[in-house]
DNA sequence: ATCGCATATCGTCGTTATACGATTAATCGA
DNA sequence: TCGATTAATCGTATAACGACGATATGCGAT
């Protein structure tokens, strides 16, 4: 198994704000940066980066749509994230 | 669902070495300490600390049998592990 | 052209992670 | 009892993380 790529995953899976995240995500389909600032007890900026670290370990996509930037899940990583796991 | 738990199992699992320990052991069943640090290409105590992170986080059990210390894996931990991404 | 909104990025600071060598502690055989 | 073996811990240095405020960017409406 690919003990390096399941580790990626991981580590982005590593703080709770980011598995919030991903929650969020998952139930909603697709949301903005500014609903996730209501959400969780952070600053915008700390927001963003965790959303920086989901998207650079792929497991979330950004589309900027006009003045907000949309987010959503890839459920193609996310999938691969859990057969992973389950091999473990 | 317990972002706080899943993301400190996360956490443990978010180093590739540690990722290779509980493979190991799912392998093996269980081995020493010495085993790993031929697998891996560490010092002796660094090993040593990747297994306190997984013995903290709980995926990883350690008994003191004679000189050396036998480990081998929570497998209750982690089904809840694999039972937690799978909810994701 | 400019103003306001939503985000991303920068700079910073304190904390934690990662790695190592050296040392300590504990056990077993000779 | 002494020496070898095994592993945990200590001390340390560098890197990465996590948080924030401040600033920059980019778009849409006025």
């Amino acid at each position: 198994m690919n003990a390096e790529k399941f580790s990626k995953l991981c580590k982005a899976l590593g703080h709770p704000a980011r598995v919030q995240i991903v929650e969020h995500l998952n139930e909603m389909e697709q949301c903005i940066c500014g609903d996730l600032v209501g959400l969780l007890p952070l600053a915008q900026s700390t927001v963003s980066q965790h959303l920086k670290i989901l998207k650079d370990s792929g497991l979330v996509k950004g589309e900027v749509e006009g003045p907000c930037t949309c987010y959503c899940l890839d459920r193609t990583i996310l999938e691969q994230f859990k057969q992973l796991a389950d091999k473990l």
